[in-house]
DNA sequence: CATGAATGAGTTTTCATTCAT
DNA sequence: CATGAATGAAAACTCATTCAT
C-alpha cells in the first residue's frame, strides 16, 4: 500500500501519512521490531523527513499513541448519547468501542498491546486515556445508583474497581471478538451487558439484560442481545 | 541484587537462576529490549553460560513462558477445592489468581504482557494456559447453570464470550490491584465476584454477591467482601 | 594503510573499494579468519557501509570471487590470438595466466585457495571458471591433434584428465612463480610449455619445445626459453 | 563413528585417536569450522584430555598435519623401488601417491587444502613436506637425463620449475581423480605419465608414454596406460 | 525540502580454553 | 585421569540517527 509518492504536501497531511505508516508498522510488527526505514518507505517519504517532522522513534511512536487514543475516546463519546438512562449509556459506549477496534485493528494492536509493553513514556500515555474511560464508567456507574434511588454507598475505591474490571473486561473481550470469526461488534455489547450489568447470577437465574429495542433495520443482529434468555 | 555469585553450582540450580533473572528482566524491560548481557549478569553467570544451558533468546524465554505459566495454573488448582458451589469455586481461584500474581508481578508481566505481544512461538505457549482456565471457568458457568436448575440453553459462543470476559476483567483487575497500593488479593477477588456474579444491576438494587463465612483467624481481611453492602 | 579515509563517494567507486579490501584481507587471512571489520577498515568505511552495500560476509566473498574470476578469464582471452597455432596459442594463453596471478597474488589466493576450501556456494562459482579455462585448453589439444593430421582418437576421458593435469600444473606453478624471486612470467610459461609440450622424455632426448621468435625489445627475457637447450 | 568409549588407555594410542577424529574434521569441516567439541566427541574423551594431550587447536592441527605428511612421504617411499629406471620410478611414486590419496581422502584434505589455506605455522610444515618431494622428483629427473647420457645442462632452477610442475599436476589430478567416480589411481598415474614424460607434443605425434609390462594378476587395469594409443 | 551516503553503539551468538572436583 | 562447570574475547550483523548536497 503506501501513500502514492506525490511531491510538495503541506506538512500536516505528510504528518498523517507518516502517522497511517507508523500506526500500521507498529501495530504489526511491535515497536522494537519496527524500523523507521519500513515506516519511511511504507509512508513514500525519506527517512531524514520523518526525523525532521518526529524527531525520534520514542517521539513518533508517542504520536502515534495520543492520535489514536484520542480517535478512540471520541469514537466511543460520539457513540453515547448523555441523556438516556446509564444502562443505555454503557451500551451504547461499549458498541461504539467493538466498533472503533474492530475497524482499526492496528491502531488498537498500538494501544492495547505496544504501548503498555514498552515502559514509561508510553505507558502513562495510554493510561491517561484509560483512565479517562475508568472516569468515564465510573460515571455511569454512579449515575446508576442514582437513577436505582441507592445512595452510592459503593467506596470509592469499589467502583474504582468496578470500572477497571469493566473495562478491562471490555478489552479482553474486544481482541476475542476481533479473533473469533463472526462476532460482531453489537454481539460483543451485548455478551458484556450480560456480563457486566446482569451479572453471572442473574443470568443462570435467567434474568439476562434486555438491549433497548433499536429502530428498523438493524433487526438482523437484533438477536444478539436475546441470544440468552 | 541478583543471586550471590556463588561458584560451581548443579546445573538445575544454575537453570532457575538463570530464569529468575530472566524473568525479572523480560517482564520489566520487555522481550526486545532485554539483553542477554543483563540477564546474564543479574543471574551472577557469564553470558557463555547462559547459552549453554537455554540456548537462545528465543528458549530462554520460552522457558520462563513455561515455567511461570505452569506455576500460575498450580497456584490457582492448588487454591480451589473442588466440591464446592461453582461460586465458591469462582471466588477461591479469584483469590488464588490475584494472589499470586501479586506475589510474582514479573512473572505476570511476562505472561500478560510480554508473551503476547511477541508473535509466534510465545504468544501460543501463552494461549495453551489461557484457554486451560478459560476452559475452567466455562466448566463453572455451566456448573452453575445446573445448580440453578437452569438447562444450559446458553449457546457455547454465548458462554464462551462469557469466560473470556471473566478472565480478561480478572487479567486487567490484578494489573490494577498490583498498581494500586493497599488493595489486597480478597479485595480484588470479592470485587470481581460483586462485578462477575451479582453484575452491576443487582449491586446497584442493593444486592451484591456475599462472600461465604470464613473460619476464625482471617477476619483481618473478612471486610473486603461485606464492604459493598 | 588503505584508501584514503574520502567521503561522500558514489556508491559504485565505494564498492569497488571494498572489494579491494576484502580481496586482500580474505588472500591473506583466508575466508573465516578475515573479519568484517578488518575489511571496513582497511577499506576506510564502516562497517555498516560494507553491509549496506554487501548484505553478508558470504555475499561480500561471492562478490570477490565473481569479480576476480572475470578479471582472470579475461586477462587470458585477451592474451590469447586465436589465429595462431595451438601450442602458441597455449604459450601466449600461459604467459598472460603467469603475468596476471603475478600482477594480483591476494587476488589469486582468493581463487585458488580460499574459494576451493570453503564449501558449496564458494567452490562452484570458481568450479565455473576452471571449468571454462579447463575447456579451452581441451580445445587447444583437439586442435593440436588436428594440426599433427592426427585423428583425435584419444578417449574424452583421456583429454579431460590431460586439461586437468596441465591447469593443475600451471596453477601450482603460479604459486611457485610468485614465491621464488626473479622468476618472471615468461620463465614460467616457458617451463609449462617445456614440461607440458615436449614432455620431460623429449626434454631429456635434448628436445625441448622452443618458444616462437618474438619481435624485438624483449630479448631480455627471450632467454627463458632457451635456457633449457 | 567415533571411538568406542574405553577407559584407561595408554597415552600413545588415545592421542592417535584423537588425530584420527581431527584429521577427519579438520578435512570436512576445515580448520576455522572445526570446533576442538567435535572433535573431542568423536574421539570419545572429553575435551580437557584433548588440551592435556595436544595443547592447542593449533597444536592439535600441526600434528594432524605432520602424521599425514610423514604417512603420504613413507607410502611414496615405499611405493617406489629404486633400483629401476628414472620413467619406472617416476611411474610407481605417482602410482602410491594417488592410491593413498584416494585411500584418505580427509587426510588428503587437510594436507592439500587445509593447511595452506591457514597461514603460517601450518603453510611452512606442509610446504617442508612438499619440498621432500619435490627433491625427490628432482633428483629423478637428474637421473633421467644422466640415463640418457645427457649432460645435466638444464639450469637448476629449470629443474626446480619441472618438479614443481609436476607435483602440482599429480595433486591437482589427485583431486580429479577422487572427485571423478570410475577414475582409478592407476589410470591416474598413467595420464600423468603421458602427459608429464611423453609430454603433448609426442601423445600427438602418436608416440605415447607405455607403462612396463607388469606381472599377472594385475591385468584388469594394465589399459589403463594403453588407452592413448 | 529531499535524499543518498555514512556511522556509533549495541545485539545475539560462538568458541577455544581452564579450573575444581 | 576424567569431567562438569564456567568464561574472556571476539565475530557477524542491525538500527536509529545525521550530514552534505
Amino acid at each position: 500500500m503506501g501513500a502514492v509518492k506525490t511531491k510538495r504536501m503541506p506538512r500536516a497531511v505528510r504528518e498523517q501519512q507518516m502517522l497511517d505508516a507508523a500506526v500500521q508498522i507498529f501495530g504489526q510488527r511491535g515497536y522494537m521490531a519496527a524500523s523507521m526505514d519500513e515506516i519511511a518507505e511504507l509512508a513514500g517519504v525519506s527517512k531524514p523527513l520523518v526525523y525532521l517532522y518526529l524527531n525520534s522513534k520514542e517521539d513518533l511512536f508517542t504520536a502515534c499513541i495520543r492520535r489514536e487514543a484520542k480517535a478512540l475516546v471520541e469514537a466511543v463519546r460520539a457513540g453515547v448519547r448523555p441523556d438516556v438512562p446509564a444502562d443505555r449509556q454503557l451500551w451504547e459506549g461499549l458498541g461504539a468501542f467493538f466498533a472503533h477496534t474492530a475497524r482499526t485493528p492496528d491502531a488498537w494492536a498500538v494501544l492495547h498491546l505496544q504501548a503498555r509493553t514498552h515502559g514509561e513514556p508510553f505507558a502513562s500515555e495510554v493510561a491517561a486515556m484509560r483512565e479517562e474511560i475508568v472516569a468515564f464508567v465510573t460515571q455511569l456507574i454512579l449515575a446508576a445508583a442514582r437513577e436505582a434511588h441507592r445512595d452510592p454507598d459503593l467506596p470509592e475505591r469499589e467502583v474504582a474497581g468496578l470500572a477497571e474490571a469493566l473495562v478491562g473486561a471490555a478489552e479482553s473481550l474486544a481482541a476475542w471478538a476481533n479473533a473469533t470469526p463472526g462476532v460482531t461488534s453489537r454481539q460483543a455489547a451485548a455478551t458484556m451487558m450480560n456480563f457486566a450489568w446482569a451479572g453471572l447470577g442473574d443470568l443462570m437465574a435467567g434474568r439476562p439484560w434486555s438491549p433497548p429495542e433499536e429502530r428498523a433495520g438493524t433487526q438482523a443482529e437484533e438477536q444478539a442481545g436475546a441470544q440468552v434468555e
